[in-house]
DNA sequence: CTTCCACAGGAACCAGCGGACC
DNA sequence: GGTCCGCTGGTTCCTGTGGAAG
């Protein structure tokens, strides 16, 4: 470690040690964090909890549908309620479970079940079992111990997307086989228009019943802020200002309260650093071009070799070339260098993931007669990327 | 109006891996 | 030890297509 960065760390810690602290509670920003109060979703949760309560007198409970963007609450919602609903059912002696998933997260059908496995106490190991083996496993376990179980699927549209709804499928029917325990399932969707891959059997099982929940305004989102920014912080550590332009800025995009939140919180951070008595609006601005270099950064920083390879055959060649184009130059790259090279249709996945990261820009156009392809510009600064890929040994050795 | 370029992107398949089960 | 499993990260083969050129 270089001197240079070693001062500014040793500045880091003397700052955090002598200076105050603006967060009282930072975890009340954080965006797992479930309030006790969700302000603007009332109707919602009184919609979840009226479609849950017929479990708390041992009758079966309609599967849900949840809709909503990204940032709307859905997921704090839901497991506010089941949280409260597992408390209650405790008090009465029931046995109500619920399990929790993001599809997205998980990845792969296997991991789902296996975080539902996990949280009604069953071990499964993390691979080598096939799929209907551990639902069948999950299966007996809820009939022996008479669980009533509600099954939480986050991004539920990844799984369907990716995988189909065999599982789906699956988990439905699921209570066919199950004459003690019983199985119900919350699907939380981001997207409408997921349910057009679901086959019609699925569908009417799985949306018994729909929420909505629509996009925070800017102005629900201030008062959302305002009250967890109450919680995070000391009192007077952080302007009216401030919050307003994080729910303004968040609120432009569209309601995302996730986003509204880790401004907020990265805010203070930079306010903390800098030794501030509190957070200003020049804070925020500092955060927003902080939350972005840290996105590239990782996002950079993460890429496997030959989207390495790759995004710098598109940096060092400029503004808007071809497919054809980049692939010759991805290619030289790699012959010069000794690596063996990837086909160009996997190359063409490879840009699209690219450009999903928000690395680089493509454009479908056609030329006509000479053909259709994408022109392809890169999004950041050569010496912004090459300084990321140095880390890497491989990269490293090629620039 | 037809042709045809230069790709995009879907589908099926494969190798290798870590691992369970009998 | 053999056979099964799922996942990743690839390959091969393929069909589809907007619009300038002919």
């Amino acid at each position: 470690m270089s001197d240079e960065s070693k001062d500014l760390l040793d500045e880091i810690f003397t700052k955090a040690l002598s200076g105050r602290s603006l967060y009282k509670n930072r975890d009340a920003l954080r965006s797992d964090y479930i309030p006790s109060k969700l302000p603007f979703r009332e109707k919602q949760i009184i919609s979840i909890g009226e479609a849950l309560s017929p479990l708390l007198h041992g009758s079966k409970c309609s599967n849900l549908l949840i809709y909503g963007k990204t940032g709307t609450g859905k997921t704090a919602v839901v497991k506010y309620v089941l949280m409260r609903l597992e408390e209650k059912a405790s008090k009465q002696g029931l046995k109500v479970k619920f399990t929790y998933s993001n599809s997205r997260i998980a990845g792969t059908e296997y991991r789902i079940l296996s975080d539902m496995a996990l949280s009604i106490g069953l071990s499964i190991p993390f691979t080598g079992l096939a799929i209907s083996e551990v639902l069948g496993r999950i299966k007996q376990a809820i009939n022996s111990s008479e669980l009533k179980v509600i099954f939480v699927m986050d991004e539920i549209d990844f799984l369907v997307r990716n995988y189909g709804d065999d599982l789906l499928y699956e988990l439905t029917r699921a209570n066919e086989q199950l004459p003690r325990g019983y199985l119900s399932i919350i699907g939380i969707s981001n997207d409408l228009k997921f349910k057009e891959f679901l086959d019609p059997r699925v569908l009417s099982s799985l949306s018994e019943e729909e929420i909505v929940f629509p996009p925070y305004t800017a102005e629900e989102l201030r008062v959302i802020l305002y009250e967890r920014a109450k919680m995070a912080f000391f009192e007077d550590s952080v302007t009216e200002a401030a919050i307003n332009l994080c729910a303004a800025l968040a609120g432009s995009e569209h309601g995302d309260a996730r986003r509204a939140l880790d401004l907020l919180r990265v805010s203070g951070e930079v306010a903390e650093r800098e030794g501030a008595i509190r957070v200003e609006e020049k804070h925020v601005r500092i955060a927003v071009q902080k939350i972005e270099q840290d996105r590239m950064i990782e996002a950079l920083r993460s890429l496997p070799l030959h989207a390495k390879l790759l995004l710098w055959s598109i940096v060092s060649l400029g503004e808007a070339n071809s497919t054809g184009e980049v692939y010759d130059r991805y290619s030289n790259i790699c012959r010069k260098n000794g690596i063996e090279l990837l086909t160009q249709r996997r190359v063409t996945m490879l840009l699209s993931e690219l450009d999903l990261l928000g690395l680089i820009a493509t454009n479908l156009v056609s030329k006509g007669r000479y053909g259709r392809t994408k022109k392809i510009s890169p999004l950041i600064q050569l010496q912004f990327v090459k300084e990321v890929f140095s880390e890497d040994p491989v990269m490293g050795s090629i620039l």
